[in-house]
DNA sequence: CACTTTTCGATACGGCACGTTTCGTATCCT
DNA sequence: AGGATACGAAACGTGCCGTATCGAAAAGTG
């Protein structure tokens, strides 16, 4: 197989790869996918677009799912990922973390969100590639802010983070798929009429296995690959 | 346009329509749509199944998503809408009206639900055309259940129905797109963890504007169509 | 500096799947 | 009967895939 992960150090002799290749390369793979989503994308267009030959995509990448768990990982959909939140409030820390995920989800945009779905939801693999590509999907709610609000007395103790993880990426993600907006106003209607009161109540729900949005496939047979006949 | 709606009456002389051959297209592209989805769908392989011939689908429907269009008002996608809730508590309503959910969302199976978001994100014709064909999604909150919980004292007086509107809809769709499990256990903890307390606390709330899962686009130029240069 | 190795863009090929149209035949209405 | 329409089969063009080949360019190697 003649396709070498570039990092391979042996140091052949030749004319090495063009790293200015490379990344025009996956710019115009982030810009396909973004408008045409990832069904839509192909070597064709891709090549097109970065000005290269079909010839020096095959060299790189196998297969479109390499490619493109390849563009991600490198691309500009990167989790921001910033530091603890604290705000002093629940209700702030709670605003401050569903902003950071629209940011996220802004960031991978150009519907990359979608394409998480569309194409993840029938390829388990390129799923995983791309949750480990691009990041948590930020939709956990970190026990320091759980803590925090407890100790401030916001929130009884043995909080239970479910109704957060399970609502939050759910309703922002398809939110934006349908292109209903979530501004600030939204999000402070989401945070206190659904979110700080569903916390408070949880201190006595059995807990529930929480489950991100695109990893967890509990049912391996659930993505059927092929047809029948 | 050779393309006649089938249910004009004017009698044209000539060999008619066989209703036959429409079912089981129609049927066809229900199947193939379960299994492919939307963008997967091709005249090609719904003709195959159907053992019928390209031309006759052409003949039908001049496009993709008048066929599928068709297919879905006439298929059994229809929400069984059953009649009002009233189980006596409203953990019982809320329950029930998950259930139901569900039901359509899997009446609509086949991931025909996946084929909402997938293709109706792209299209809002369609998007529209499936909300009324599918009818409701079913994610509404009956006034007549929240004025029987505030009867009750279970709710008090001037409820939003916000937060079971916006959540339970997009956390069971994405759950069921992602192939995770939503069981009884699953939605026992989704109302008795989000929703009674979410709804507990909705009176001193804004009311927020109620958005359908599919419906309710609010920038039209949010759906690109075709690219650029 | 010559030589080798590898990359690069361009282009071409066979193959396949699909959309769309055409054609001969079958069927039904008037 | 005659005209009009529906039907299935098949044909045509297009786009993409995956691969291959070419000449030129760019680096290391001796």
């Amino acid at each position: 197989m003649p396709y070498r992960k570039v990092s391979e150090q042996p140091r052949r002799a030749g004319r090495p790869r063009d790293a200015a290749r490379e990344s025009a390369i996956l710019e115009a793979v982030d810009a396909v996918l973004a408008e045409r989503g990832y069904e839509g994308l192909t070597y064709e267009e891709v090549a097109r677009r970065a000005g290269a030959s079909k010839a020096t995509l095959y060299r790189r990448w196998a297969t479109k799912r390499e490619m493109v768990v390849a563009a991600l990982r490198a691309g500009p959909a990167r989790a921001p990922d910033a530091g603890p939140v604290d705000t002093g409030s629940l209700r702030g820390d709670l605003l401050a973390l569903c902003r950071r995920l629209l940011a996220t989800m802004r960031a991978a945009d150009g519907r990359t969100a979608l394409l998480l779905l569309q194409a993840g939801l029938e390829d388990p693999e390129l799923c995983d590639a791309i949750e480990e590509a691009v990041g948590p999907t930020g939709s956990r709610l970190p026990a320091s802010v759980v803590d925090a609000a407890v100790r401030r007395g916001e929130l009884p103790a043995g909080a239970d983070p479910f109704p957060f993880e399970e609502v939050v990426g759910s309703v922002l993600l398809l939110r934006r798929l349908n292109g209903l907006a979530a501004d600030d106003d939204y999000l402070h209607a989401l945070v206190d009429t659904v979110l700080v009161p569903a916390l408070r109540a949880t201190a006595d729900g059995a807990p529930r296995p929480p489950a991100g949005i695109f990893s967890g496939h509990p049912a391996p047979d659930t993505h059927p690959r092929e047809g029948d006949s």
